[in-house]
DNA sequence: ATCCGGTTAAAGTAGCGTCA
DNA sequence: TGACGCTACTTTAACCGGAT
């Protein structure tokens, strides 16, 4: 029974064969769809027509005993996570199968991301450790699965992380030094934002946001420590280079600031340098009075304490 | 309803260079 | 020399829209 190993295109062919009795899909090299015409004949080629099958009687209790309900099972995931439906995608039941594992496991799996051969030997064991590369199709459904870019590099101290919230028509570009907002992509997707994590020494992805892109308002939203702040400037540096300008996200005032010494956090500002060795020009003069702000009182904003909407609304940068 | 032709996506294949 | 990887070309079939 597991070995029938039917691919999606003849799944969908046989329920419309349950469905409307007919399919002009190309199945029949299949062994398991060329037993059910020839050996237990419950299929057969429409006479004189010779691409087209047609179910015979005893078909659909056969189909809804062995059939249906891996269909509808497929089908419901399939559906539910946005994924292409069309029969030219080619993968089979082990494929789908693994596919429901990884969205049920994604969190762990993403923890865990390491290089492209290693996920596949390991969610994909039976197919070995080069089945996603030959097999780009697959593994596109597999980013789009685990809301990733891509795989890290080969080399592990390469780690680059590559977490997106894509929106196909997205209003605007909210590049993120924190995986928060990225956690609660739904927000995102209503308000037509698209979502790039940028943290730690991420900033090389950028160079994966297509030309198209750089069309539309980019914004970081970050902590506003010096770690947080340094990205911001590198991240600009990159950009200007690009003949692109972007822009910050302004908490509304030190209101939500917290003291810089609190748990977990070990970036700490540089008294003796003057605004802490960040460049001034890189800020408007509002920016920099809140930096100034925050050193004085030895304090930081959490990027995880704002609001993502209401920052951006506050901004001038969406209306809601 | 069937056929057909253009478009698109994926898999298979063959040719070529690299490296041990 | 053989294993491997990269790439470009070919093949296949689905899909879509328009014609018969």
């Amino acid at each position: 029974m597991k070995h029938r190993n039917l691919k999606w295109p003849h799944l969908k062919a046989l329920h419309e064969l349950y469905e409307n009795e007919s399919t002009n899909a190309r199945i029949l090299e299949h062994p398991f769809v060329k037993n059910l015409k020839e050996d237990k004949r419950l299929i057969a080629l429409k006479p004189g027509i010779t691409r087209t099958l047609v179910a015979k009687p005893g078909y659909r209790a056969y189909y809804e005993q062995h059939l249906h309900n891996s269909y509808l099972r497929y089908y419901q995931f399939l559906t539910q996570h946005h994924l292409d439906l069309s029969a030219r995608q080619q993968f089979d039941e082990f494929d789908l199968d693994a596919f429901i594992f990884i969205a049920d496991n994604k969190e762990e799996l993403r923890e865990r991301l390491s290089t492209i051969r290693h996920f596949s030997s390991l969610v994909f064991r039976e197919k070995g450790s080069k089945f996603l590369e030959k097999h780009p199709g697959i593994c596109k459904i597999i980013y789009q699965l685990l809301e990733v870019q891509g795989f890290p590099d080969q080399d592990p101290k390469n780690n680059q992380w590559r977490f997106v919230v894509d929106h196909p028509n997205p209003r605007i570009i909210v590049l993120c030094e924190n995986l928060a907002n990225l956690k609660r992509p739904w927000i995102a997707r209503e308000h037509q934002l698209e979502l790039w994590y940028v943290g730690g020494n991420n900033t090389t992805i950028l160079e994966q946001i297509g030309a198209d892109k750089l069309t539309l308002s980019i914004v970081y939203c970050c902590d506003w420590d010096l770690a947080g702040l340094r990205i911001y400037c590198r991240i600009k540096q990159i950009f200007s280079s690009k003949g692109k300008s972007i822009s910050i996200l302004l908490p509304p005032d030190v209101g939500d600031a917290i003291p810089i010494s609190s748990q977990d956090h070990n970036s700490l500002w540089l008294p003796e340098l003057p605004l802490s060795g960040l460049d001034a020009d890189v800020f408007t003069a509002s920016e920099l009075s809140l930096i100034t702000q925050l050193i004085a009182r030895n304090k930081w904003i959490e990027e995880e304490s704002q609001d993502l909407l209401s920052l951006l609304q506050k901004n001038g940068l969406i209306t809601i």
